[in-house]
DNA sequence: CGGTGTGAAGCGGTTCACAGCT
DNA sequence: AGCTGTGAACCGCTTCACACCG
Protein backbone atom coordinates (compact mmCIF):
# COMPACT_ATOMS: atom_id res chain seq x y z
CA UNK A 1 0.00 0.00 0.00
CA UNK A 2 1.71 2.79 -1.13
CA UNK A 3 -1.33 5.43 -0.56
CA UNK A 4 -1.21 5.77 2.81
CA UNK A 5 -3.16 2.74 4.13
CA UNK A 6 -1.93 2.46 8.24
CA UNK A 7 -5.88 1.76 8.70
CA UNK A 8 -6.05 -1.47 7.65
CA UNK A 9 -3.76 -3.23 10.09
CA UNK A 10 -7.08 -3.78 11.42
CA UNK A 11 -7.67 -6.51 14.43
CA UNK A 12 -8.95 -9.69 13.10
CA UNK A 13 -10.63 -10.05 16.25
CA UNK A 14 -12.13 -13.50 16.31
CA UNK A 15 -9.95 -16.04 13.75
CA UNK A 16 -12.52 -17.84 12.71
CA UNK A 17 -11.03 -21.39 10.78
CA UNK A 18 -12.79 -21.09 7.24
CA UNK A 19 -13.05 -25.08 7.55
CA UNK A 20 -12.88 -28.34 9.24
CA UNK A 21 -10.52 -27.78 12.83
CA UNK A 22 -7.05 -28.92 13.01
CA UNK A 23 -5.74 -28.73 9.13
CA UNK A 24 -2.42 -30.31 8.73
CA UNK A 25 -1.04 -26.93 6.68
CA UNK A 26 -1.98 -23.91 5.52
CA UNK A 27 -3.22 -20.90 6.75
CA UNK A 28 -6.30 -18.81 7.91
CA UNK A 29 -7.76 -16.81 5.20
CA UNK A 30 -7.23 -12.97 6.74
CA UNK A 31 -4.04 -13.45 8.04
CA UNK A 32 -1.99 -10.13 7.61
CA UNK A 33 1.22 -10.63 5.41
CA UNK A 34 4.06 -8.17 6.15
CA UNK A 35 5.01 -5.91 3.30
CA UNK A 36 8.22 -6.91 3.29
CA UNK A 37 7.28 -10.05 2.95
CA UNK A 38 4.95 -9.56 0.33
CA UNK A 39 7.67 -8.18 -2.06
CA UNK A 40 9.42 -10.96 -1.94
CA UNK A 41 6.82 -13.73 -2.86
CA UNK A 42 7.72 -13.23 -6.54
CA UNK A 43 11.03 -13.58 -6.24
CA UNK A 44 10.56 -16.72 -4.52
CA UNK A 45 8.56 -18.25 -7.06
CA UNK A 46 10.57 -17.08 -9.78
CA UNK A 47 13.61 -19.43 -7.74
CA UNK A 48 11.15 -22.03 -7.82
CA UNK A 49 10.38 -22.08 -10.86
CA UNK A 50 13.81 -21.94 -12.35
CA UNK A 51 14.26 -24.75 -9.40
CA UNK A 52 11.67 -27.09 -11.16
CA UNK A 53 12.68 -26.67 -14.76
CA UNK A 54 16.05 -27.88 -13.51
CA UNK A 55 14.40 -30.27 -12.21
CA UNK A 56 15.08 -30.10 -8.82
CA UNK A 57 11.56 -31.45 -6.89
CA UNK A 58 12.15 -30.75 -3.31
CA UNK A 59 14.72 -28.28 -1.78
CA UNK A 60 15.63 -26.72 1.47
CA UNK A 61 15.41 -23.32 2.62
CA UNK A 62 18.87 -23.04 2.32
CA UNK A 63 18.96 -24.16 -1.66
CA UNK A 64 15.79 -22.03 -1.87
CA UNK A 65 17.09 -18.87 0.10
CA UNK A 66 20.63 -19.28 -1.97
CA UNK A 67 18.20 -19.13 -5.45
CA UNK A 68 16.37 -15.87 -3.86
CA UNK A 69 19.24 -14.09 -3.00
CA UNK A 70 18.12 -14.32 0.74
CA UNK A 71 19.68 -15.96 3.98
CA UNK A 72 17.85 -18.68 5.16
CA UNK A 73 16.29 -17.47 8.13
CA UNK A 74 14.46 -14.84 6.61
CA UNK A 75 13.04 -17.44 3.87
CA UNK A 76 11.55 -19.70 6.60
CA UNK A 77 9.90 -16.49 8.32
CA UNK A 78 8.67 -14.93 5.19
CA UNK A 79 7.24 -18.46 4.50
CA UNK A 80 5.71 -19.14 7.97
CA UNK A 81 3.12 -16.66 7.01
CA UNK A 82 1.99 -18.48 4.64
CA UNK A 83 1.51 -21.35 6.20
CA UNK A 84 3.27 -24.34 6.91
CA UNK A 85 4.11 -25.81 3.49
CA UNK A 86 7.57 -27.10 4.21
CA UNK A 87 8.57 -30.91 6.09
CA UNK A 88 10.63 -30.95 9.21
CA UNK A 89 14.00 -32.70 8.28
CA UNK A 90 12.93 -32.47 4.22
CA UNK A 91 12.37 -29.36 3.09
CA UNK A 92 10.02 -28.21 0.68
CA UNK A 93 8.46 -29.82 -2.76
CA UNK A 94 9.01 -27.28 -5.20
CA UNK A 95 5.79 -27.50 -7.46
CA UNK A 96 3.43 -27.55 -4.33
CA UNK A 97 5.27 -24.55 -2.58
CA UNK A 98 5.32 -22.91 -6.08
CA UNK A 99 1.77 -23.38 -5.85
CA UNK A 100 0.56 -22.29 -3.23
CA UNK A 101 2.90 -18.82 -3.20
CA UNK A 102 1.35 -18.17 -6.49
CA UNK A 103 -2.16 -18.70 -5.23
CA UNK A 104 -1.22 -16.46 -2.27
CA UNK A 105 -0.32 -13.63 -4.62
CA UNK A 106 -3.02 -14.08 -6.76
CA UNK A 107 -1.57 -15.65 -9.95
CA UNK A 108 -3.92 -18.16 -10.43
CA UNK A 109 -6.38 -15.91 -11.96
CA UNK A 110 -4.99 -13.75 -15.37
CA UNK A 111 -5.24 -10.25 -14.45
CA UNK A 112 -5.90 -7.45 -18.02
CA UNK A 113 -3.81 -4.38 -17.65
CA UNK A 114 -3.80 -2.00 -19.74
CA UNK A 115 -0.67 0.82 -20.72
CA UNK A 116 -1.06 4.08 -20.96
CA UNK A 117 1.58 6.70 -23.07
CA UNK A 118 3.22 4.40 -25.80
CA UNK A 119 6.29 6.36 -26.16
CA UNK A 120 9.56 4.38 -26.31
CA UNK A 121 9.25 2.94 -22.62
CA UNK A 122 5.33 2.26 -23.24
CA UNK A 123 6.64 -0.01 -26.44
CA UNK A 124 9.00 -1.64 -24.61
CA UNK A 125 6.72 -2.59 -22.15
CA UNK A 126 3.82 -3.68 -24.32
CA UNK A 127 6.56 -6.09 -26.28
CA UNK A 128 7.75 -7.28 -22.27
CA UNK A 129 6.99 -11.44 -22.38
CA UNK A 130 7.74 -11.48 -18.89
CA UNK A 131 4.02 -9.56 -17.97
CA UNK A 132 2.31 -12.62 -20.01
CA UNK A 133 3.89 -15.26 -18.74
CA UNK A 134 3.53 -14.47 -14.93
CA UNK A 135 -0.51 -13.88 -15.33
CA UNK A 136 -1.09 -10.28 -16.39
CA UNK A 137 -2.03 -10.07 -19.96
CA UNK A 138 -2.06 -6.11 -21.46
CA UNK A 139 -5.36 -5.96 -23.26
CA UNK A 140 -5.30 -2.43 -24.42
CA UNK A 141 -2.26 0.42 -25.69
CA UNK A 142 -3.39 4.33 -25.44
CA UNK A 143 -1.91 7.22 -26.02
CA UNK A 144 -3.29 11.07 -26.54
CA UNK A 145 -1.36 11.49 -29.50
CA UNK A 146 -3.69 11.07 -32.50
CA UNK A 147 -0.90 10.00 -34.69
CA UNK A 148 -0.02 7.27 -33.17
CA UNK A 149 -3.60 5.70 -33.13
CA UNK A 150 -4.16 2.62 -34.47
CA UNK A 151 -0.46 2.20 -35.18
CA UNK A 152 0.19 -1.57 -33.93
CA UNK A 153 2.37 -2.28 -31.13
CA UNK A 154 3.13 -5.80 -30.33
CA UNK A 155 -0.12 -7.02 -31.89
CA UNK A 156 -2.32 -4.11 -30.33
CA UNK A 157 -3.82 -1.64 -31.57
CA UNK A 158 -2.73 1.92 -29.55
CA UNK A 159 -6.59 3.33 -29.09
CA UNK A 160 -7.62 7.24 -27.97
CA UNK A 161 -7.09 8.18 -24.40
CA UNK A 162 -10.92 8.47 -24.48
CA UNK A 163 -11.88 5.18 -25.01
CA UNK A 164 -10.62 4.40 -21.16
CA UNK A 165 -13.53 4.53 -19.94
CA UNK A 166 -15.28 1.73 -22.14
CA UNK A 167 -12.28 -0.14 -22.01
CA UNK A 168 -12.04 -0.62 -18.25
CA UNK A 169 -15.52 -1.20 -17.94
CA UNK A 170 -15.47 -3.61 -20.53
CA UNK A 171 -12.60 -5.74 -19.71
CA UNK A 172 -12.85 -5.40 -16.18
CA UNK A 173 -9.33 -4.41 -16.01
CA UNK A 174 -8.48 -3.11 -12.18
CA UNK A 175 -4.27 -2.58 -13.17
CA UNK A 176 -3.56 0.59 -15.00
CA UNK A 177 0.13 1.39 -16.11
CA UNK A 178 1.48 4.79 -16.38
CA UNK A 179 4.47 5.27 -18.87
CA UNK A 180 3.53 8.71 -19.75
CA UNK A 181 5.77 11.91 -19.43
CA UNK A 182 5.75 13.63 -15.99
CA UNK A 183 3.30 16.41 -16.97
CA UNK A 184 0.76 14.08 -18.17
CA UNK A 185 0.84 11.64 -15.35
CA UNK A 186 -1.18 13.41 -12.44
CA UNK A 187 -3.87 13.93 -14.79
CA UNK A 188 -4.02 10.14 -16.58
CA UNK A 189 -4.19 8.85 -12.84
CA UNK A 190 -6.45 11.33 -12.06
CA UNK A 191 -8.16 9.46 -14.67
CA UNK A 192 -7.67 6.10 -14.39
CA UNK A 193 -9.11 6.27 -10.75
CA UNK A 194 -11.86 8.10 -12.10
CA UNK A 195 -12.69 4.95 -14.21
CA UNK A 196 -12.28 2.53 -11.86
CA UNK A 197 -8.63 0.98 -11.84
CA UNK A 198 -7.94 0.73 -8.11
CA UNK A 199 -3.63 -0.30 -8.81
CA UNK A 200 -1.31 1.65 -10.82
CA UNK A 201 2.30 0.91 -12.11
CA UNK A 202 3.93 4.69 -12.28
CA UNK A 203 6.82 4.84 -14.46
CA UNK A 204 6.57 8.88 -14.73
CA UNK A 205 9.09 10.28 -13.36
CA UNK A 206 7.10 12.61 -10.80
CA UNK A 207 5.22 12.11 -7.39
CA UNK A 208 1.44 10.95 -8.12
CA UNK A 209 -1.44 11.66 -5.57
CA UNK A 210 -4.25 9.15 -5.68
CA UNK A 211 -6.82 8.55 -3.32
CA UNK A 212 -7.02 6.10 -0.39
CA UNK A 213 -7.79 2.44 -1.46
CA UNK A 214 -5.67 2.92 -5.02
CA UNK A 215 -2.45 1.75 -4.45
CA UNK A 216 0.73 2.90 -6.31
CA UNK A 217 3.70 1.49 -7.32
CA UNK A 218 6.65 3.82 -8.88
CA UNK A 219 9.68 2.83 -10.82
CA UNK A 220 11.78 5.66 -11.57
CA UNK A 221 15.00 4.81 -13.46
CA UNK A 222 17.28 7.95 -12.88
CA UNK A 223 16.69 7.46 -9.06
CA UNK A 224 17.84 4.17 -9.34
CA UNK A 225 20.74 5.21 -10.91
CA UNK A 226 21.35 8.78 -8.41
CA UNK A 227 21.08 5.78 -6.18
CA UNK A 228 24.27 4.03 -7.55
CA UNK A 229 26.00 7.36 -7.94
CA UNK A 230 25.97 8.44 -4.06
CA UNK A 231 27.65 4.92 -3.15
CA UNK A 232 29.79 5.26 -6.06
CA UNK A 233 31.18 8.59 -4.79
CA UNK A 234 31.57 7.44 -1.49
CA UNK A 235 33.37 4.17 -3.08
CA UNK A 236 35.89 6.94 -5.07
CA UNK A 237 37.18 8.88 -1.33
CA UNK A 238 40.51 6.89 -0.94
CA UNK A 239 39.79 5.86 2.84
CA UNK A 240 36.31 6.95 3.38
CA UNK A 241 36.97 8.47 6.81
CA UNK A 242 36.69 4.54 8.31
CA UNK A 243 38.67 3.68 11.21
CA UNK A 244 41.78 5.29 11.12
CA UNK A 245 44.12 2.88 9.59
CA UNK A 246 45.45 4.59 6.52
CA UNK A 247 45.41 8.43 6.94
CA UNK A 248 49.63 8.76 7.32
CA UNK A 249 49.12 10.03 3.87
CA UNK A 250 46.81 12.24 4.12
CA UNK A 251 49.33 14.86 3.91
CA UNK A 252 51.08 13.36 1.69
CA UNK B 1 24.27 -1.76 -0.96
CA UNK B 2 22.39 -4.67 -2.41
CA UNK B 3 25.27 -6.95 -2.32
CA UNK B 4 25.69 -8.03 1.16
CA UNK B 5 27.40 -4.98 2.90
CA UNK B 6 27.36 -5.14 6.65
CA UNK B 7 30.96 -4.83 6.57
CA UNK B 8 30.54 -1.26 5.73
CA UNK B 9 29.30 0.02 8.94
CA UNK B 10 32.43 1.06 10.20
CA UNK B 11 32.77 3.31 12.63
CA UNK B 12 34.10 6.30 12.40
CA UNK B 13 36.41 6.71 14.90
CA UNK B 14 37.71 10.04 15.71
CA UNK B 15 35.38 12.01 12.93
CA UNK B 16 38.15 14.62 12.28
CA UNK B 17 36.40 17.75 10.93
CA UNK B 18 38.06 18.82 7.80
CA UNK B 19 38.19 22.54 8.04
CA UNK B 20 38.02 25.41 10.69
CA UNK B 21 36.01 24.51 13.69
CA UNK B 22 32.69 25.85 14.27
CA UNK B 23 31.08 25.83 11.02
CA UNK B 24 27.83 27.32 11.14
CA UNK B 25 26.41 24.69 8.70
CA UNK B 26 27.31 21.63 6.54
CA UNK B 27 28.44 17.90 7.66
CA UNK B 28 32.06 16.41 8.35
CA UNK B 29 32.99 14.51 5.68
CA UNK B 30 32.12 11.02 6.64
CA UNK B 31 29.01 10.84 8.37
CA UNK B 32 26.42 7.99 8.16
CA UNK B 33 23.35 8.72 5.99
CA UNK B 34 20.48 6.03 6.98
CA UNK B 35 19.65 4.10 3.22
CA UNK B 36 16.00 5.02 3.36
CA UNK B 37 17.28 8.68 3.20
CA UNK B 38 19.73 8.40 0.55
CA UNK B 39 16.34 6.54 -1.70
CA UNK B 40 14.34 9.62 -1.15
CA UNK B 41 17.14 11.98 -1.88
CA UNK B 42 16.76 11.84 -5.45
CA UNK B 43 12.88 12.67 -4.80
CA UNK B 44 14.00 15.80 -2.87
CA UNK B 45 15.95 16.64 -5.78
CA UNK B 46 13.23 16.51 -7.78
CA UNK B 47 10.80 18.18 -6.15
CA UNK B 48 13.04 21.22 -5.64
CA UNK B 49 13.26 21.58 -9.08
CA UNK B 50 9.79 21.37 -9.85
CA UNK B 51 9.78 24.41 -7.01
CA UNK B 52 12.25 26.08 -8.60
CA UNK B 53 10.62 26.43 -12.32
CA UNK B 54 7.64 27.11 -10.82
CA UNK B 55 9.13 30.39 -9.61
CA UNK B 56 9.61 29.40 -5.46
CA UNK B 57 13.11 30.34 -4.02
CA UNK B 58 11.90 29.55 -0.39
CA UNK B 59 9.82 26.80 1.21
CA UNK B 60 9.08 25.21 4.24
CA UNK B 61 9.54 21.77 5.12
CA UNK B 62 6.00 21.06 4.82
CA UNK B 63 5.67 22.69 1.45
CA UNK B 64 8.89 20.55 0.36
CA UNK B 65 7.10 17.42 1.62
CA UNK B 66 3.95 17.90 -0.01
CA UNK B 67 5.70 18.11 -3.27
CA UNK B 68 7.39 14.85 -2.64
CA UNK B 69 4.47 12.71 -1.08
CA UNK B 70 6.60 12.47 2.46
CA UNK B 71 5.17 13.23 5.72
CA UNK B 72 7.38 17.03 6.96
CA UNK B 73 8.74 15.37 10.06
CA UNK B 74 10.61 12.97 7.77
CA UNK B 75 11.98 15.43 5.69
CA UNK B 76 13.11 17.47 8.15
CA UNK B 77 15.14 14.04 9.56
CA UNK B 78 16.22 13.04 6.58
CA UNK B 79 17.87 16.70 5.71
CA UNK B 80 19.03 17.11 9.34
CA UNK B 81 21.59 14.13 8.18
CA UNK B 82 22.81 16.65 5.31
CA UNK B 83 23.43 19.39 7.84
CA UNK B 84 21.80 22.24 9.14
CA UNK B 85 20.95 23.89 5.61
CA UNK B 86 17.38 25.65 6.54
CA UNK B 87 16.47 28.66 8.92
CA UNK B 88 14.73 28.69 11.65
CA UNK B 89 11.37 30.64 11.88
CA UNK B 90 11.54 30.98 7.71
CA UNK B 91 12.36 27.58 5.60
CA UNK B 92 14.86 26.21 2.81
CA UNK B 93 16.43 28.23 0.26
CA UNK B 94 15.29 26.31 -2.71
CA UNK B 95 18.14 26.65 -4.77
CA UNK B 96 20.79 26.04 -2.30
CA UNK B 97 19.60 23.05 -0.67
CA UNK B 98 19.04 21.53 -4.20
CA UNK B 99 22.76 22.12 -4.81
CA UNK B 100 23.37 20.42 -1.52
CA UNK B 101 21.16 17.69 -2.15
CA UNK B 102 22.90 17.27 -5.85
CA UNK B 103 26.42 17.45 -4.45
CA UNK B 104 25.90 15.29 -1.72
CA UNK B 105 24.47 12.53 -4.40
CA UNK B 106 27.63 13.21 -5.95
CA UNK B 107 25.56 14.90 -9.15
CA UNK B 108 27.89 17.88 -9.35
CA UNK B 109 29.82 15.58 -11.70
CA UNK B 110 28.78 13.50 -14.83
CA UNK B 111 28.55 9.85 -14.56
CA UNK B 112 29.52 7.97 -17.23
CA UNK B 113 27.22 4.58 -17.91
CA UNK B 114 27.18 1.89 -20.25
CA UNK B 115 24.08 -0.30 -21.34
CA UNK B 116 24.51 -3.68 -22.26
CA UNK B 117 21.51 -5.06 -24.36
CA UNK B 118 20.30 -3.17 -26.84
CA UNK B 119 16.64 -5.18 -27.13
CA UNK B 120 13.12 -3.54 -26.46
CA UNK B 121 14.25 -2.05 -22.84
CA UNK B 122 18.04 -1.13 -23.83
CA UNK B 123 16.13 0.99 -26.65
CA UNK B 124 14.17 2.44 -24.09
CA UNK B 125 16.79 3.25 -22.07
CA UNK B 126 18.99 4.91 -24.72
CA UNK B 127 16.80 6.97 -25.52
CA UNK B 128 15.63 7.95 -22.14
CA UNK B 129 16.12 11.55 -22.02
CA UNK B 130 16.05 11.42 -17.69
CA UNK B 131 19.49 9.98 -17.50
CA UNK B 132 21.41 13.19 -19.43
CA UNK B 133 19.22 15.73 -17.52
CA UNK B 134 19.53 14.36 -14.04
CA UNK B 135 24.00 13.70 -14.76
CA UNK B 136 24.71 10.81 -16.10
CA UNK B 137 25.27 10.33 -19.89
CA UNK B 138 25.13 7.07 -21.58
CA UNK B 139 28.56 6.90 -23.67
CA UNK B 140 28.13 3.06 -25.04
CA UNK B 141 25.90 0.71 -25.96
CA UNK B 142 26.82 -3.19 -26.35
CA UNK B 143 24.90 -5.73 -27.59
CA UNK B 144 26.45 -9.82 -28.59
CA UNK B 145 24.21 -10.22 -31.49
CA UNK B 146 26.37 -8.89 -34.25
CA UNK B 147 23.26 -7.86 -36.37
CA UNK B 148 22.67 -5.22 -34.09
CA UNK B 149 26.30 -3.95 -34.01
CA UNK B 150 26.90 -0.55 -35.89
CA UNK B 151 23.21 -0.06 -35.58
CA UNK B 152 22.76 3.37 -34.70
CA UNK B 153 20.67 3.79 -31.09
CA UNK B 154 19.84 7.31 -30.02
CA UNK B 155 22.82 8.52 -31.69
CA UNK B 156 25.48 5.74 -30.85
CA UNK B 157 26.11 2.53 -32.64
CA UNK B 158 25.60 -0.49 -30.50
CA UNK B 159 28.89 -2.09 -30.10
CA UNK B 160 29.86 -5.94 -29.93
CA UNK B 161 29.66 -7.18 -26.28
CA UNK B 162 34.00 -7.54 -27.02
CA UNK B 163 34.59 -4.07 -27.18
CA UNK B 164 33.71 -3.94 -22.77
CA UNK B 165 36.99 -3.83 -21.70
CA UNK B 166 38.29 -1.07 -23.86
CA UNK B 167 35.45 1.28 -23.06
CA UNK B 168 35.01 0.91 -19.30
CA UNK B 169 38.69 1.51 -19.11
CA UNK B 170 38.89 4.16 -21.74
CA UNK B 171 36.11 6.32 -20.49
CA UNK B 172 35.99 6.00 -16.65
CA UNK B 173 32.88 4.10 -16.73
CA UNK B 174 31.87 2.66 -13.04
CA UNK B 175 27.79 2.08 -13.70
CA UNK B 176 26.65 -0.36 -15.92
CA UNK B 177 22.92 -1.26 -16.49
CA UNK B 178 22.19 -4.44 -17.12
CA UNK B 179 19.38 -5.09 -19.91
CA UNK B 180 19.74 -8.63 -21.43
CA UNK B 181 17.34 -11.40 -20.92
CA UNK B 182 17.64 -13.24 -18.18
CA UNK B 183 19.94 -16.57 -19.44
CA UNK B 184 22.90 -14.04 -19.83
CA UNK B 185 22.37 -11.17 -16.98
CA UNK B 186 24.71 -13.52 -14.43
CA UNK B 187 27.50 -14.03 -17.18
CA UNK B 188 27.21 -9.85 -18.44
CA UNK B 189 27.79 -8.84 -14.71
CA UNK B 190 30.40 -11.30 -13.83
CA UNK B 191 32.30 -9.89 -16.84
CA UNK B 192 31.41 -6.22 -16.36
CA UNK B 193 32.92 -6.53 -12.44
CA UNK B 194 36.03 -7.90 -14.01
CA UNK B 195 36.55 -5.27 -16.27
CA UNK B 196 36.47 -2.60 -13.21
CA UNK B 197 32.54 -1.41 -12.93
CA UNK B 198 31.22 -1.60 -9.57
CA UNK B 199 27.74 -0.41 -10.03
CA UNK B 200 25.26 -2.37 -11.65
CA UNK B 201 21.42 -1.40 -12.55
CA UNK B 202 19.88 -4.83 -13.46
CA UNK B 203 16.88 -4.64 -15.69
CA UNK B 204 17.23 -8.73 -16.01
CA UNK B 205 14.13 -10.41 -14.32
CA UNK B 206 16.76 -12.95 -12.40
CA UNK B 207 19.26 -12.42 -9.13
CA UNK B 208 22.85 -11.65 -10.25
CA UNK B 209 25.84 -12.43 -7.70
CA UNK B 210 28.37 -10.27 -7.63
CA UNK B 211 31.25 -9.76 -4.87
CA UNK B 212 31.44 -7.44 -2.03
CA UNK B 213 32.80 -3.94 -2.52
CA UNK B 214 29.71 -4.27 -5.82
CA UNK B 215 26.65 -2.32 -5.42
CA UNK B 216 23.40 -4.11 -7.48
CA UNK B 217 20.29 -2.33 -7.29
CA UNK B 218 17.34 -4.45 -9.55
CA UNK B 219 14.09 -2.76 -11.42
CA UNK B 220 12.19 -5.65 -11.79
CA UNK B 221 9.24 -5.00 -14.05
CA UNK B 222 6.81 -8.21 -13.35
CA UNK B 223 7.60 -8.08 -9.39
CA UNK B 224 5.89 -4.66 -9.50
CA UNK B 225 2.97 -5.87 -10.99
CA UNK B 226 2.64 -9.05 -8.78
CA UNK B 227 2.85 -6.87 -5.76
CA UNK B 228 -0.10 -4.82 -6.88
CA UNK B 229 -1.83 -8.05 -7.68
CA UNK B 230 -1.63 -9.46 -4.17
CA UNK B 231 -3.10 -6.13 -3.09
CA UNK B 232 -5.91 -6.26 -5.60
CA UNK B 233 -6.92 -10.00 -4.91
CA UNK B 234 -7.10 -8.47 -1.62
CA UNK B 235 -9.25 -5.74 -2.07
CA UNK B 236 -11.57 -7.78 -3.83
CA UNK B 237 -12.52 -10.18 -1.36
CA UNK B 238 -16.20 -8.64 0.35
CA UNK B 239 -14.87 -8.32 3.78
CA UNK B 240 -11.79 -9.72 3.80
CA UNK B 241 -12.59 -11.80 7.51
CA UNK B 242 -11.99 -8.72 9.46
CA UNK B 243 -13.63 -8.06 12.50
CA UNK B 244 -16.79 -10.97 11.80
CA UNK B 245 -18.86 -8.62 10.16
CA UNK B 246 -20.24 -10.54 7.38
CA UNK B 247 -19.87 -14.33 7.38
CA UNK B 248 -23.49 -15.25 7.26
CA UNK B 249 -22.93 -16.48 3.21
CA UNK B 250 -20.31 -18.75 4.29
CA UNK B 251 -22.02 -21.91 3.54
CA UNK B 252 -24.46 -20.13 1.17
C1' DC C 1 19.85 -36.53 13.06
C1' DG C 2 18.26 -32.69 9.88
C1' DG C 3 15.63 -29.07 8.67
C1' DT C 4 11.40 -26.44 9.56
C1' DG C 5 8.85 -23.18 12.20
C1' DT C 6 8.97 -19.61 15.68
C1' DG C 7 9.53 -16.87 20.18
C1' DA C 8 12.67 -13.43 21.48
C1' DA C 9 16.29 -10.20 20.88
C1' DG C 10 18.27 -6.75 17.99
C1' DC C 11 18.23 -3.05 14.68
C1' DG C 12 16.91 0.48 11.53
C1' DG C 13 13.50 3.60 10.29
C1' DT C 14 9.38 6.45 11.33
C1' DT C 15 6.76 9.35 14.15
C1' DC C 16 6.16 12.27 17.99
C1' DA C 17 6.71 16.33 20.44
C1' DC C 18 9.31 20.00 21.84
C1' DA C 19 13.63 22.65 22.64
C1' DG C 20 16.00 26.16 20.37
C1' DC C 21 17.02 29.53 16.94
C1' DT C 22 15.56 33.51 13.86
C1' DA D 1 5.41 33.78 16.74
C1' DG D 2 7.06 30.32 13.50
C1' DC D 3 9.63 26.64 11.68
C1' DT D 4 13.71 23.90 11.96
C1' DG D 5 16.44 20.31 14.07
C1' DT D 6 16.47 16.40 17.14
C1' DG D 7 16.14 13.25 21.36
C1' DA D 8 13.05 9.70 22.60
C1' DA D 9 9.28 6.55 21.94
C1' DC D 10 7.51 3.47 18.84
C1' DC D 11 6.99 0.13 15.27
C1' DG D 12 8.11 -3.36 11.91
C1' DC D 13 11.53 -6.12 9.93
C1' DT D 14 15.62 -9.04 10.40
C1' DT D 15 18.43 -12.14 12.74
C1' DC D 16 19.29 -15.45 16.19
C1' DA D 17 18.91 -19.71 18.34
C1' DC D 18 16.45 -23.52 19.52
C1' DA D 19 12.19 -26.31 20.30
C1' DC D 20 9.82 -29.45 17.68
C1' DC D 21 8.75 -32.80 14.42
C1' DG D 22 9.48 -36.20 10.56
Amino acid sequence: MTARTPADDAPDGVVHVDGVAGRPQGRESGREIPEATVARLPIYLRALTSLADQGTDTCSSEDLAAAAGVNSAKLRKDLSYLGSYGTRGVGYDVAYLRYQIAREIGLTQDWPVIIVGIGNLGHALANFSGFRSRGFSVVALLDADPQRHDELVAGLPVRPFDDLERIVAGQGVSIGVIATPAVAAQDVADKLVACGITSILNFAPTVINVPDGVDVRKVDLSIELQILAYHEQRKAIPATAADGGLDEEVTA
